[in-house]
RNA sequence: GUGCGAUUAGUUCAGUUGGUAGAGCACCAGAUUGUGGUUCUGGUUGUCGUGGGUUCGAGCCCCACAUCGCACC
C-alpha cells in the first residue's frame, strides 16, 4: 500500500469558560462530529447492555460509543470481526466508536496475568485459553475492530501503588507507547475511514510522574490524549489534583479523555479542570442494579419507599422513559427481577448523562459554567 | 382405619450424648468509576405445631391431640 491517509480527523476548540478551565470543542471523525464535553456510553462487547441503537441515537443522543479490545478479541474474535467488515458494520452503529486496548483488563484480571517487557500474557476468563497482547499485535487487533479512536496498550497502575512500583509501571507503559506508535504509523486502516490513537498518561498519584508521563505521551498525540489510572481506588480529591497537574501541560488543541470516570459530580468537576471526554460503566451497570441518577439526586430504585411513588422517574428527565414510567413501576420491575427494569434504568441514566454534558456545553458557551456547576453539584450528590 | 415419616425465621432446611437456636434464599439497607447481566458489606426476623409429663434444665426424651405426606387395608 503506497498511499498514506490524508489526516482529516481533528479537534477544534470552540469555547473556553472564563471562570474555570472548561472548554467546548468539536472532534471530527469520518463517522461524524462529536461535540465536547461528551460522555461515551460503554458497549464492551459490541452492545450497550440493554439499550437499542435506535434509542442510543434518537432518545439518548449518544454521539460515540465504546468497545473493548480484550472482550471483542475473545468474542466474537478477529475472524468474525474482519469478515463483518469491522465493528461498525457488525453492530450496525453509524457514528464514531472508540475502543479501549484491554490495558485495564490486564489490571483488573490480575490474578491470571503475566506482564513482561514484550507484552502481557493472560488467560481467557471464558475458557481459560492463553493469549498474549503486545503493543504491536494490539494495534493490529484494533485495526481489525476498526474503531475511529483506538487506545494505546498501557499498564493501569493501582491507585495505592508505591512510588517505586508506579515508576516501574510508567517506564513500561512509556516503552509500550513507543512501540504502539511505531506500529500504528507503519500500518493502515482496513475499512476506508481514518483511525487515530490516543496515548495514555499514567503515573499513579505522583505529580512528578504524571508530568513526565504527560510530556512523553504528548510526543505521540495527534488529535487527543487520555488520562488513565484514575478512579482506581485513590480518593476523589487526589484524582482532581492529578487533573490539575496534567491538564495545564496539554496544548489546548488536543482532546482530553478521562478514562473510566465517573459519577455526574466527577464529570462536572473534571470538565471544570479541562477534560473533554468521559466513559464509565456506572450509568449502565449501576442502572441494571437499581441506581438511577436524577435531577433531584441519586435514587436506589430497590428501596421499599418507592413502592407507591407514582411520580415520573425524573421530573426534568429528557428520555421518553422518564415521562412514561413511574418510580413505583420501576421499583416493582426491579423487585420482580424483570430485565425490563435494567433496560429502563440504563436508558434513563444514559439520557441523564448525555443531557448533563449537553447542559455543561451550553453553560460553557454562555460563560457561566463555574457558577452553574456549583449549584448543580450540590443537587447531584444528594441521595433520595 | 392401620403403620411410618414430617411439623424450627417469610421460605427451604440444619440443629451433636438434653444446657433456652443456625445456614442458603427472600426481605431491609450500603458499596460499585477504561462492564463477566454482576459482585461485595452489613442488618431485621423465631410462643421450635398444640397441650401435658420426665428433668436442676427439653427444639431434642415420654404421652395425647392437630395438620400434612407416604405406604398398606
Amino acid at each position: 500500500m503506497g498511499f498514506r491517509y490524508l489526516r482529516m480527523m481533528n479537534f477544534k476548540l470552540t469555547h473556553t469558560d472564563s471562570g474555570s478551565s472548561a472548554r467546548c470543542g468539536i472532534l471530527s471523525t469520518d463517522h461524524g462530529d462529536i461535540m465536547t464535553p461528551i460522555f461515551m456510553p460503554v458497549g464492551t462487547v459490541g452492545s450497550v447492555k440493554g439499550v437499542y441503537h435506535r434509542d442510543l441515537l434518537d432518545d439518548i443522543g449518544a454521539e460515540i460509543i465504546l468497545g473493548n479490545t480484550y472482550h471483542l478479541y475473545l468474542r466474537p474474535g478477529l475472524e468474525t470481526l474482519k469478515a463483518a467488515g469491522g465493528l461498525h458494520r457488525f453492530e450496525s452503529w453509524p457514528r464514531p466508536i472508540l475502543t479501549d486496548s484491554g490495558g485495564f483488563q490486564i489490571f483488573s484480571l490480575s490474578p491470571i496475568r503475566k506482564l513482561t517487557e514484550e507484552g502481557c500474557t493472560f488467560q481467557s476468563h471464558i475458557d481459560g485459553s492463553r493469549h498474549k497482547f503486545t503493543p504491536e499485535n494490539n494495534v493490529d487487533t484494533q485495526r481489525i475492530i476498526g474503531a475511529d479512536i483506538i487506545m494505546a496498550l498501557d499498564e493501569c497502575c493501582p491507585g495505592d501503588a508505591d512510588e517505586a512500583y508506579a515508576r516501574k509501571s510508567l517506564d513500561l507503559t512509556k516503552r509500550w507507547l513507543e512501540r504502539f506508535s511505531a506500529r500504528f504509523h507503519e500500518t493502515e486502516p482496513l475499512y476506508g475511514y481514518e483511525q487515530t490513537f490516543f496515548p495514555i498518561i499514567q503515573g499513579c498519584t505522583y505529580p512528578g510522574l504524571r508530568r513526565e508521563a504527560t510530556e512523553h505521551a504528548l510526543a505521540h498525540s495527534e488529535v487527543g490524549i487520555a488520562v488513565g489510572g484514575l478512579a482506581v481506588g485513590e480518593p476523589t480529591e487526589v484524582m482532581y489534583e492529578m487533573l490539575e497537574t496534567v491538564c495545564p501541560i496539554i496544548p489546548q488543541d488536543r482532546a482530553r479523555y478521562l478514562m473510566g470516570v465517573g459519577t455526574p459530580v466527577n464529570l462536572l468537576e473534571a470538565i471544570a479542570r479541562g477534560i473533554d471526554m468521559f466513559d464509565c460503566v456506572m450509568p449502565t451497570r449501576n442502572g441494571r442494579n437499581g441506581m438511577i441518577f436524577t435531577s433531584e439526586g441519586i435514587i436506589n430504585m430497590r428501596n421499599a419507599k418507592w413502592t407507591q411513588d407514582f411520580g415520573p422517574l425524573d421530573p426534568d428527565g429528557t428520555s421518553w422513559v422518564d415521562s412514561t414510567y413511574s418510580r413505583a413501576y420501576l421499583h416493582h420491575l426491579f423487585v420482580a427481577g424483570e430485565m425490563f427494569a435494567g433496560m429502563i434504568a440504563s436508558e434513563h441514566n444514559l439520557a441523564f448523562y448525555l443531557d448533563l454534558v449537553r447542559q455543561a456545553r451550553s453553560h460553557i458557551a454562555a460563560g457561566d459554567f463555574a457558577a452553574w456547576k456549583e449549584q448543580k453539584v450540590r443537587k447531584l450528590a444528594t441521595r433520595l
